[in-house]
RNA sequence: GGCUUCAUAGCUCAGUUGGUAGAGCAGAGGACUGAAAAUCCUCGUGUCAGUGGUUCGAUUCCACUUGAAGCCA
């Protein structure tokens, strides 16, 4: 029997994933699913560019706004729910439609890898992290993970606290190195018979398009989201790695003018896009579109790709 | 109008006791399996403002021109 087709529009920031989704669901019947690892916080709405009632026209979308800023979600969380929304959409004779710019979450589907079901360790990631301020510590980690898995350390370097710390932390929860693990996460095969697209601009135009979207951002409060968001949890395990946030929260500090604040948001993302390009460009399945064309004209092409 | 200082990479600036130059930032390319909007790696040729002079050789010294800043009138 074949496999079920799912779709996938991927692509950097700001280049119109979202409103090209929403025309397809329409024209396709089908329901769409967030790939993005900022829009599932509850709370932060204006910095995520996240698609408001309206503008969903209808469209049912999953993994949405549903996780509290105050706690942690992995690529773990996302892979579970995804699928589970995906069997759910396919169950109702729709089509399902993955929309996101987050390449590591895009990746765990169109690979189909799977993850042990594990608890995260709060009290071994803060062990690390203090070795890890102190001097010489971070090189003693490396040299850690090295006798655990030499091969995964190769292309680790001394200075990828995050990775070194993941090699340490897959260790002591499962027994097995990061590469033992690496390979069972593909054993299963894919599920499903994904078509992934990748929206880009002309990076000239996709870097106007990002100015101009923070800029709007601030118009609309940001700074006001941002201070919601501080009275209403203590604790952003992850969800102030947002884009946009933490750059806020430097300019209620005073550590930085209004303006200023405003630039490094605007650089830092036209960096973000820069970055997924790269990833996404990995892929050589990928079918690339033009987001400056006329929306019907791709929708047209996606069609076209999904009668084979 | 006179005097002084400055003019070097997209920006801020080093530097060359005369042998055609280098940092930071910006930018570009890349990596990526449980924090990923995160994290990390690599990449520096530019009429050294213009014209002429001295010199084997000038971005470096000299003169003039242009522009900027400051001071004095």
């Amino acid at each position: 029997m074949n496999k079920p087709k799912v779709i996938v529009i991927c692509g950097p920031t700001a280049s119109g994933k979202t409103a090209l989704s929403i025309e397809l669901a329409k024209k396709i019947d089908g329901e769409i699913i967030s790939g993005d690892s900022m829009q599932i916080y509850k709370d932060m709405n204006i910095g995520t560019a996240k698609p408001n009632i309206e503008e969903m026209q209808g469209i049912k979308h999953y993994l949405i706004d549903f996780v509290d800023p105050d706690k942690r979600y992995s690529v773990a969380d996302f892979k579970r729910d995804a699928e589970k929304a995906i069997k759910e959409i396919l169950n109702k004779g729709k089509i399902p439609i993955v929309v996101g710019g987050t390449g590591l979450y895009i990746d765990s589907l169109i690979y189909g890898i799977e993850y042990q079901d594990i608890k995260f360790d709060e009290q071994y990631r803060k062990e690390l992290e203090e070795i890890a301020i102190q001097d010489g510590g971070l090189e003693k980690l490396y040299n850690k993970a090295k006798e655990i898995d030499s091969v995964a350390i190769e292309k680790i370097s001394p200075n990828d606290k995050k990775r070194i710390l993941r090699v340490l932390e897959i260790y002591k929860a499962t027994g097995k190195t990061k590469t033992e693990q690496e390979e069972e996460s593909r054993k299963n095969g894919i599920k499903y018979d994904y078509r992934v697209f990748a929206i880009n601009i002309e990076r000239e135009k996709l870097y106007e398009r990002i100015n101009k979207r923070v800029d709007i951002m601030v118009q609309q409060g940001l700074i006001e989201e941002v201070k919601k968001l501080l009275q209403k949890y203590n604790e952003f395990p992850t969800a102030m790695q947002g884009l946009g946030y933490k750059e806020v929260v430097e300019y209620l500090e005073d550590k930085c003018t209004k303006e200023e604040m405003i630039e490094k948001i605007k650089m830092e993302t036209r960096r973000y896009a820069k970055r997924q390009i790269t990833w996404f460009k990995k892929n050589k399945q990928t079918i690339w579109i033009d987001g400056l064309k006329d929306k019907q004209d791709n929708i047209q092409i996606i069609l076209e790709e999904m009668k084979n």
